[in-house]
DNA sequence: TGTTCATTTGTAGTCATTACAAAATTACTT
DNA sequence: AAGTAATTTTGTAATGACTACAAATGAACA
C-alpha cells in the first residue's frame, strides 16, 4: 500500500537533497523534510509541529508553514487538498493516487498509471500537475 | 469541453428534482440549485451570492453555506477541493475530470473513464467517490 | 570583532467558515 | 381566519487556519 519512489540512505543525505534543491539545509528544514520522509501517512502542519516540537522545543509553527511553503515552490513536496478543513502534505513528487478513508482519517498511497487517463479532449491543454485520489473506507474501517 | 449529464427542462422541474432528494423546494434552495445548474463553470460560496444577491435583496450568505451543505449531504451536489484557498461547487455528481487553469483560474469539466485506474492494490477497501483533476494552462493561456 | 545577510520566531491581523439565536416564513389545527 | 408549532432564513458574533510583519537569532564573511 505504501509507494517508495525515493531512497535516502541516511539522514545526512537530506541535507545534499535540499542543497540540490537550492534550499539551505537548516536544522529545521531537515528536520521537517525528515520528518515528511519517514512518515508516508501525510502529516498535516500541526502533527509536524506537533511531532518535532520536543526536539526542537523552540520551532514557531510559522516556520513549520514557511518551510512548507518553500518546499512546495522548490518542488520537493506537494500539498493534497481533499478536505476543505485539512491539507496534508506528502515528500513523494512521484505521481501517485491516495486513498482517504472517512473512517479513520488515514491517507493511503496507491500506485495508478497516469497515462491511461491522457486520452481526453483537452487538445491544446498543458498539464502540469495531475491529481487522482479516492474517498472509502479502509480494510479496517470497512463499514459492514 | 461540457459535460451534461442530467436534464431538467424547465426551472419548475428542480421542485421536483429537490423534493425527490427529501429537499424542501424553497426560494433560496430553488435559486441556487438553478444557479449551479445553468453555470457550469463551478461557481464558489462568493460567486453565488454575488449573482443571486440582486434577484433576491434578502440573500444571506449564511444561506448559501448552509444550502450547499445540505445539497452535499443530500448527494445532488459536489464540492471541489483543488486550490487550498477556493471551494468550487457542482451540480453535476456523475465521476468525471476537472480541469484547473492556472491561469485565468478557469475550472473545466472533462469526461473520463473512471473504470480503468481501479485495476489497483486497493482489494478490501470500500470506494464511495472518486476525484481527478488536472493544473496547468487552458487552451487560452496557454505560456508560449 | 564587526558587519551583512538569511532564517526563525512571536504576535497581530485577515478572511473564510461556523455557531447561534432572533426573525420570518410555512405548515397544521381548530 | 386566527393561533400554534415547525422549518427556514437572516445577521452577528465567534472560531480557527493561515499570513504579514518586524524583532530576534544565527550564519557567513572580511
Ligand atoms: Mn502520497
Ligand atoms: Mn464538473
Ligand atoms: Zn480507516
Ligand atoms: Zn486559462
Amino acid at each position: 500500500m505504501i509507494c517508495n519512489h525515493y531512497n535516502f540512505v541516511k539522514m545526512d543525505k537530506i541535507g545534499a537533497y535540499l542543497s540540490k534543491h537550492e534550499i539551505k539545509p537548516s536544522l529545521q528544514r531537515l528536520k521537517i523534510f525528515e520528518f515528511l520522509y519517514n512518515n508516508k501517512n501525510h502529516p498535516t502542519v500541526d502533527s509536524i509541529y506537533t511531532a518535532l516540537s520536543p526536539a526542537i522545543p523552540t520551532l514557531s509553527k510559522t516556520t513549520v508553514y514557511n518551510t512548507l511553503k518553500l518546499f512546495i515552490s522548490k518542488g520537493i513536496i506537494r500539498s493534497i487538498h481533499i478536505e476543505d478543513h485539512e491539507v496534508r502534505y506528502d515528500a513523494d513528487t512521484i505521481p501517485h493516487g491516495h486513498f482517504k478513508c472517512i473512517g479513520c482519517g488515514g491517507l493511503f498511497d496507491f500506485p495508478f498509471d497516469h497515462h491511461l487517463q491522457l486520452q481526453t479532449n483537452l487538445a491544446g491543454f498543458q498539464i502540469t500537475e495531475e491529481h487522482f485520489y479516492l474517498k472509502g473506507y479502509c480494510k479496517l474501517c470497512g463499514a459492514n
